[in-house]
DNA sequence: CTGTTAGCGCGTTCAA
DNA sequence: TTGAACGCGCTAACAG
């Protein structure tokens, strides 16, 4: 077996043995034509699969590609023919089930259309949301999808706009799944509505002393599902003007540290509304770390209706969003639609929930 | 205002007007340059950040990337450099626990290195594995991880193999994380050593009689803490010739249609050992279900310890793998280590945590 | 149907 | 330090 070094070019080095092919890097398209005995356009073409043919020249560059294990580089690709074939997604973060019930939707439709799709996470961190962004259409992905709550934080919100902007006026598409703040295409979930209809089941159950977990207050669906709760109780006849509000984080530690807080102070509230079932799910493990029963001591809602509550007891109440569906409209929104198009905004209903949780009071 | 057509090749239509620039596509570095009135290559230099640039220049750069809202396209720059910055990640289902971690951990590190990741799913699906592979070759990964477990399925593992060794072939550094098989850089958990602790732990509770609810009979992950838990028994003295061993899909439906059956035999098992933490989920809701009591009648152990068994009652016994850590172990090993160097497998120990699903019995 | 040529957007060498 | 020119790997006009 020779030593010989390979050339400083990184190229081939040419041997007598049979097809001895020692190379570094990738194997290029001009090697495949080459080794058909074809122009460098012919192997494209039959490779791109794009049209007409020669049968005797289709099959031989077929088979060098094969014997040479050629994978055509996708980037190239892209920046010769104009366009990539990556989506962008854009969520807070994967372990939370609301965004990868989320993800699994937008993966479903980018998948089927056989493209692929770039992740980032921004931990709730809005510097890093507007980074990624960016860095997205640095990619120049050709759809981006941006989930997670908008805020009230102005200056925040009119930097993504104008980054969204420029990333349309370069002809990308983008979809937001939250609030339709960005003049972006959305699909904005009805928390409002939903958090409201919750409202007047929970006061039909016999409720009328309410504690509200909710999350940071500039946080918009935070804010939207607290708006709709009040009107829910107010609708059916509940003073809302004492009604109990504590802020924290909208995550499960939040939700544990504020029922942790609600006990702590000796809340007469027959009923909490956690704004998202994480944090629900937060205040559950709290409770029962205090000895208070749900739903005996302390009924409990939650809103999501996110997957891992069918593995809990009592089984939460909750708000149902079809978050995979949420997330493959959003797709299609990004995919689907002609660029230079108004953008659409697609209203998703919230459907309450009842279960053991909240129960009925005498 | 005009309403000029823009040229049929897209480009900035010349007004008089101050900087009216309506363009269709994304902002070239030719046009900064132009707009400040460099040549293509400082301007590349300056925004590149390479080196050595005249401070009357460096400055005109910056403010004309700005003012036209320049945003660099990877794509060429990766073609033109000879190098991506992105990772690429296989798993097989982002709605997983057990793989979410994972990518979460995976994220941590890509993102903190300032990389990008593309994320695909198999569903479990040997042949979109194989598709993904390709598909990240394409798009040049510079690292690839590929996680969940390796199967018996020799035609596959071949033909993976193969496309691994094009992707190593070319530059690419690759990881799994699962079984050493792949020729890669390997994350291993000790699924046979924790399971092998498991089943000593359950016996000194004082149970005799097992039953395992196990995952399809090709997946190793299954089989070898199958072993080990037979091993386990065996070393505590106990008789694993008639244990029950039920197969099915490694998911929580598996689970929970196992642990159906198991009731429906009637089956005289004290204990039952889910091989992973969602089909011990699913066995619960099932035992649940058939009004089973858990640990009062059937002891139930898991394993993984994913995050949402923090809210289920009984809290279930499991055995601990570090997910993030292995995700963001096998990130470093893919990202960190040296082309040519000789693949590293980093085995992980799996711990035994007893909680209150498993009993001791009298 | 095929090969030649000119791009795609950018990095980088080479002289100047 | 700067600019002209070439190269990256590939697609798409254009002729033949």
């Amino acid at each position: 077996m020779t030593t010989a070094r390979e050339s400083s070019t990184g190229r081939r080095t040419d041997q007598d043995g049979p097809t001895v092919v020692r190379r570094s890097g990738p194997v290029l398209l001009s090697e495949v034509a080459a080794h058909a005995g074809v122009s460098l356009a012919t192997a494209s073409r039959v490779l791109s699969g794009s049209r007409s043919v020669g049968e005797p020249h289709r099959g031989r560059v077929l088979a060098a590609a094969q014997e040479l294990r050629y994978t055509p580089n996708a980037q190239a690709q892209a920046v010769a023919r104009g366009a990539s074939n990556v989506v962008g997604l854009i969520i807070h973060d994967v372990l939370d089930p609301y965004f990868s019930s989320i993800a699994g939707g937008v993966m479903r439709e980018v998948e089927e259309r056989e493209l692929v799709v770039f992740l980032a996470s921004t931990h709730s961190d809005v510097d890093r949301e507007l980074e990624f962004v960016q860095t997205m259409r640095s990619h120049r992905v050709r759809a981006l999808i941006i989930c997670g709550s908008r805020t009230t934080d102005r200056a925040h919100n009119e930097r993504l706009v104008h980054e969204l902007e420029g990333y349309a006026a370069a002809g990308g598409q983008a979809a937001v799944i939250s609030q339709d703040r960005l003049g972006t295409h959305a699909v904005v979930p009805q928390n409002r509505a939903g958090a409201r209809e919750l409202g007047r089941e929970l006061v039909r159950l016999g409720h009328r002393r309410f504690a509200v977990l909710a999350g940071p207050r500039g946080l918009l669906a935070s804010r939207d599902r607290l708006t709709g709760f009040r009107e829910g109780l107010a609708a059916e006849g509940v003073d809302t003007a004492d009604l109990q509000v504590l802020h924290g984080d909208f995550t499960r530690e939040g939700g544990e540290r504020l029922a942790a807080q609600l006990v702590a102070e000796g809340s007469t509230a027959t009923c909490v509304f956690a704004v998202n079932d994480v944090m629900a799910l937060g205040a559950l493990a709290a409770f029962r770390a205090a000895g208070v029963r749900v739903p005996e001591d302390v009924s409990l809602a939650g809103f999501d209706d996110i997957a891992p509550l069918r593995d809990v007891v009592p089984s939460l109440t909750s708000v149902r969003l079809p978050l995979a569906e949420m997330g493959a409209r959003a797709a299609q929104l990004a995919l689907d639609t002609e660029p230079q198009t108004t953008s659409q905004t697609v209203r998703v209903d919230a459907e309450v929930v009842l279960r053991d949780s909240t129960r009925r009071l005498a």
